[in-house]
DNA sequence: GTCCTCAACAATCAGAATGCGCATCGAATA
DNA sequence: TATTCGATGCGCATTCTGATTGTTGAGGAC
């Protein structure tokens, strides 16, 4: 899952990065509202973390311009205690959760799970395919109830796919929302974790649709319509 | 389904080509207006995105030309953002549907789709004949209710034929609309996959049309006889 | 009118060529 | 030390080609 953060302040938001990163996201780091609304416009995330009170452009003004877009990610806006002005006209611009400076890291990211579980449409924090089972919160997968180890990639790999199970991906696709952005598109990362993945979980788990990518089925709804 | 880029920038254009054809769709580039009309004006396609900003030739011109000519494909047309005038202007022009840079390929791909489905005179993403469905968003075809494996020329050549439902459609055409420019077009291919599908699907799916073509009959809105 | 022949077209098959995905390993990184 | 990354070579599914076989329909002979 990748994350973009638009903070001005660069102390609070290389924090906020690392705190991220640490927790399995690709996170890509903006500090003014033009360079965000860019990023946002162009690239590929799972959810933003907007800071209403940016220099230049205001993050209000950044969020209704996505939202006018047609960009449809989730949206968590930090504003400044109190600020019940602030707080509204978030909400009415298109935020999708609010969280008042200063916060827990913590909590930050329980919302963030929260919000890019519900745009995937699941509604409880553990996902199942098959045998295979993921707890977003933990972070654990178990096969069969037997837990299995998976690396910081293999899961965030795993994860993408659980989260949009039955939806074929491709391999672009993955890149962009597994890793932030500056990394090589071109190699073969993605069909080692996939191999990877294959050898702990089965083979089975991670159907390849030669020459348009991956797909993640689970069994149980698989059958007629 | 075969589509043309008009597009002055080569590292977006490459990239749009590449991420479309990823997508089973055949894609001529071009990089000038006057190469584009050209493209536009000769070979078929089932449906062009356009750059409005293009150097020698505006965007916008080449457009109008293509109607005047009568050239029906769908337009997808590019503009810069908050150019309020280029929208109105290029939707008087003939155009189908606009999108403003930058924006995401996702996005891009879903408008395509659903130019091209509307184009066809189809209301929905599935796409029906007998027994068989096809679903243009995940791309996966089945045969009553049972998903079946296709390969992706074998995807490309059922897709283009259930687009055209009924009609009858020469193997010369099938050629134009499922392989890109540069393509031998003296060669059998087209009966070979016919074959191929046809063992997959049942042999009654595609009718010959001895000396014409091939068409896709619905039983189900076959008169009597 | 019936049957036969032939030419044109279509279907099928097998082998060759291509390219994609996979696995493995060594290097880089943290 | 464990993990991630990138490169290489291999294997196999897919695609293409060309040859062969099968089918259809028109025209001519009877």
């Amino acid at each position: 899952m990748r994350i973009l953060i638009v903070e001005d302040e660069p102390t609070l938001g290389q924090q906020l990065k690392s705190t991220l990163e640490q927790n399995g996201y690709a996170v890509d780091l903006s500090t003014d509202g033009e360079d965000g609304h860019f990023l946002g416009s162009t690239e590929e995330y799972d959810a933003a973390v907007l800071d209403l009170g940016l220099p230049e452009i205001d993050g209000l003004t950044v969020l209704g311009m996505w939202r006018k877009e047609g960009r449809k990610f989730p949206v968590l806006v930090l504003t400044a205690r109190d600020s019940w002005s602030d707080k509204v006209a978030g909400l009415d611009a298109g935020a999708d959760d609010y969280l008042a400076k200063p916060f827990q890291t913590e909590e930050l990211i329980a919302r963030l799970r929260a919000l890019i579980r519900r745009a995937s449409g699941n509604a409880s924090s553990e996902l199942t395919a098959g045998d295979v089972r993921l707890d977003t919160r933990s972070g654990r997968v178990t096969l069969n109830g037997e837990p299995v180890k998976l690396t910081a990639q293999e899961y965030k790999l795993l994860s993408y796919l659980m989260h949009h199970k039955g939806k074929v991906v491709s391999r672009t696709e993955l890149i962009e929302h597994i890793y932030d952005q500056d990394f090589d598109r071109d190699s073969n990362t993605i069909e080692v974790f996939v191999t990877r993945i294959r050898k702990k979980l089965g083979a089975d788990v991670i159907t390849t649709i030669r020459g348009l990518g991956y797909s993640l089925d689970d069994p149980a709804d698989a059958p007629r319509e």
